[in-house]
DNA sequence: TATGAATGAGCTTTCATTCAT
DNA sequence: GATGAATGAAAGCTCATTCAT
């Protein structure tokens, strides 16, 4: 969906280019990947610099070579992910047209992160933020404010147009915990779609017309 | 399991006389609820035995006369929860007739868990779950099963009258993601009632008829 | 020399008693000898936890029950040693009247801590003070003031008596430097006593008469 | 050794000329310079290889094609150290005649070691001794030896005259000691000079006549 | 020669757990 | 039951050294 040149949004690539991600197949890259994964099954404090360490090829000692302490991994799978994601639904959004679309849109793309490739790190975002010093905190609090400021607006927007009738913070609020938490229980391998996932949470959302 | 709904559930009191929760006043009430908080606001990994022995007064080493080890406290922990809030969830459905406010005394049960005394608790069993060997998980889980078993008869009976539209599991694993979020964003000061917001959490999961 | 019951100062017991300084055979007293000890020999760098545990036959984690870190352990070495010297210079210069007599009573005084039981700590407070963290320099810097305030004061008096030429300030250092050193070539098995040492260095000290 | 003194003594120059020490501009030559530096302020154990890359300029594993490993720098400062004040020495016997006059000459030609340009490798001749490997001892050991036995030939020739009253090799070693210990106290900005302090340390070890 | 990523041994420190008192 | 000193395994991290480029 990202690779859609028409979008005005920077692509992913781009992001690669201008050093604010790192790429999959860098070194720093596939030490984020592995850490994410690591970090949502065991959890950032069950998990060692040697299990780090083994999961990309190289010895614990080496990570300090690419990151100052584990902490800053840490940090590191938060930033980029949420850097990413803000990307991924400003392209999104600029695809749709409707309040409600835009809704959906946004529902479909955080479900989309959520349960695919960058799900363990989204799952990271949500359960590891105790494990990030305070001023790690306020860092990534920054971008994150910029990535809910999207989904105030398209629910704002939704509300004036009637499509949503309660609260746009309560709503996203609500949605956020629904959302979020489907890394708990959603199979890909089900019978239920993502898809079909995301006009469900849409159903609960918005009015039906 | 429904035909137990309409009996008089047992009170905390007898939970307590039964020997299957601890009184709070007791040396180990009063250990749980302090690990709770604790578990709740560092984590449990990050939360020494030292600080468990701290906050209740007594050395860390005389907590393992009460518990063998510390995983055994949060398992105790979590245990407690959950046979607590499934006895008020038995309590709140035995005042409800119709579906849809059976529906809505389960969204203000548990949120009145999660936003209240026992919200520590609670927040606890969401997001230390890994912290759980893989036995004690099995053992939580059954108690969990029970709860959630509540929550899925109800809301089948909301379906079959028509109050609720989307499947009972989905909607029911929706809600339950909105509803222990709320740990995250709730404040108790603000303008929004834990009732108000029970309402508007409802107003997402039926249909307005 | 500091069991004379008759000096005004406070004798070693004393200093037990009041918690001042560790006594030798107690734990920590073992410890602080051993670790004086060792940082002598191998520096304080070069002397690992490992080697202190060993040293007072206990594991390294244990050293930790009794300070809170390495250099704890290297600020205590330093702190006794001082505390200790002031109080046996204080009962020193109690015993004497005529001024060059005060003069060699510190040298002595200081030779006999240098090559005596307490040499390794005295030299670990000369050779180790850059691995102090600057607090703990500045704690350690204001018992060494009370030290060298009995020095400058004997030395002072002793110029204005006529038995000393040159400025007390230049002359003090000058001694610290040349009495410190002993520990690096005095070898108590030579021919040269201790006595016959001080003797020596307060003849360059003072004006024959 | 006494028939080398009256021999002019090879200048600075020379020494680089026959490879004996590397020129000040050279890379080695800087390298020596700046390991000196660094370990005379924060000490051999706590100056890291990146430390002393960085302050040359290069990458730390580059230092490894200049010296096979960071013993080797250590002992190269301290080598050069007293090859080149061993030389000084000689020079500064060389103009003087009178016995007191050469003890001046020897004093003062410390004292600049010390408190001049080259005092940081001079004190880490000094404090850095046992961070040394026990060959390396040896083989400095050797050159110290030289360096010693111009003074001591100084301080007897001196005793003989009836300048010097006490034994030379403790006469010796107590000046060792007043002497590489102004590096802790010295301020060149103060109101003593070099010169006034060799003079001060001079009564200390000759008779006045 | 220089780079810089990687090594791997070893460091200090933490902490759940034990146990004699 | 409670204490608190001790354990010992394991953690995060450091750093001299190597080596392909």
């Amino acid at each position: 969906m990202a690779n859609n040149i028409t979008q005005p949004s920077p692509t992913h690539q781009a992001l690669i280019d201008q050093g604010i991600i790192n790429a999959p197949s860098s070194a720093k890259g596939r030490l984020l990947q592995a850490a994410a994964t690591l970090f949502k099954e065991k959890g950032y404090e069950r998990t060692t610099v040697r299990d780090l360490g083994k999961a990309v090829g190289i010895q614990s000692g080496s990570l300090f070579h690419h990151y100052p302490n584990k902490e800053a991994i840490l940090r590191a799978v938060m930033k980029e992910t949420i850097v990413r994601n803000t990307e991924l639904m400003k392209a999104a959004l600029a695809q749709s047209k409707e309040p409600a679309d835009k809704v959906l849109a946004l529902i479909r793309c955080e479900l989309e992160s959520v349960l695919g490739e960058t799900g363990a790190a989204m799952t990271v975002l949500v359960y590891e933020w105790r494990s990030l010093k305070e001023e790690s905190q306020q860092e990534i609090l920054k971008l994150r404010d910029i990535y809910e400021t999207l989904w105030i607006s398209t629910l704002s927007a939704a509300k004036e147009s009637g499509a949503v009738v309660i609260d746009p913070f309560v709503l996203r609020r609500l949605l956020t915990g629904a959302l979020s938490w489907t890394v708990n229980w959603y199979r890909q391998e089900g019978d239920l779609t993502v898809e079909q996932l995301a006009q469900m949470a849409l159903s609960l959302a918005i009015k039906p017309i």
